[in-house]
DNA sequence: ATTACTGTAACAGAATTTATTACAGATTAG
DNA sequence: CTAATCTGTAATAAATTCTGTTACAGTAAT
């Protein structure tokens, strides 16, 4: 007997940092504008919160330049042709694309050498994608909007 | 002012599946024996039911047998080099590479349009993933083992 | 001074993922 | 035909991860 598990997928491998982050520079790369993180939570509809623990980290890696106290605001650090997608990938991401690893029986042959060798092919793996990124600009991503 | 959170990344995209799937199927073509969920259990470290769990999963893809009753367990149901990665991920993974939406203000007009324009990107992304991941057979991942 | 921002901590709540238990049904061996 | 051993899956508990909220100190402009 077999049958299907109602829903297939039990699992996900999902969160919405990418989008958050993707969202806030398309934003700043369309008004050229220096936007406070209430205005741009109020597009992405999110806390206000978020969003600036979203600049935080854009923040650090260089892709947004932010100002504090009255009219401050982010501002995007470079010109947006010069923002890969692979840049944004890499501030909101640390984890493999492949997800995460087992810690197997290193008593048995297969459990003992299979860690190594699932890191090896993870690192393929996230380096296809981020290939892919890198031949995005923000600048291509922005010229969708109209 | 600006201090880094302590973790940069608070968010991971994380599971366990595709690693626990490709044990699985690393120790069927290994052993070309039926082998139960409880001997597979011992080498990943983790509860027969949740092998049985991604067994079934495989099944239903077409990547395994099962044979049900005393001396029953898995088996692979084509040849190794006949199975491609792309197809064990297609099998334990729904989501998108790039994770999730939001659920934007459509008043806004960034807003109103960045998910047609993610969606488009993500399916991008998954498919540079699953390209690569069809470009290897389990057989050839099994060659790494001695 | 007042106002309007950022930066970040602290924590609460929701959602997702993993683990466990249990048991009906299947199949084989004796 | 009975016992033993296995799958299939439900139900549910536990753990982990992700998202949302509140609060407030610090910064800067006016």
């Amino acid at each position: 007997m077999l049958l299907l598990y109602c829903n297939k997928n039990m699992y996900s491998m999902n969160n919405i940092q990418f989008a958050t982050a993707l969202h806030i520079l398309t934003m700043l790369a369309i008004t050229k504008d220096n936007l406070s993180s209430s205005y741009i939570a109020g597009s992405i509809n999110i806390n206000p919160a978020m969003v600036r623990k979203s600049l935080s980290i854009l923040s650090v890696y260089g892709l947004i330049d932010t100002k504090e106290g009255k009219g401050g605001g982010a501002s995007l650090a470079k010109p947006a042709d010069k923002i890969l997608l692979s840049d944004i990938y890499g501030a909101v991401n640390d984890a493999n694309v492949l997800g995460k690893l087992n810690s197997p029986n290193p008593e048995c042959n297969t459990g003992k050498q299979i860690n190594r060798h699932l890191l090896e092919l993870f690192d393929q793996a996230d380096h296809a994608l981020i290939t892919k990124l890198g031949t995005i600009t923000l600048a291509d991503f922005c010229q969708k909007f109209k």
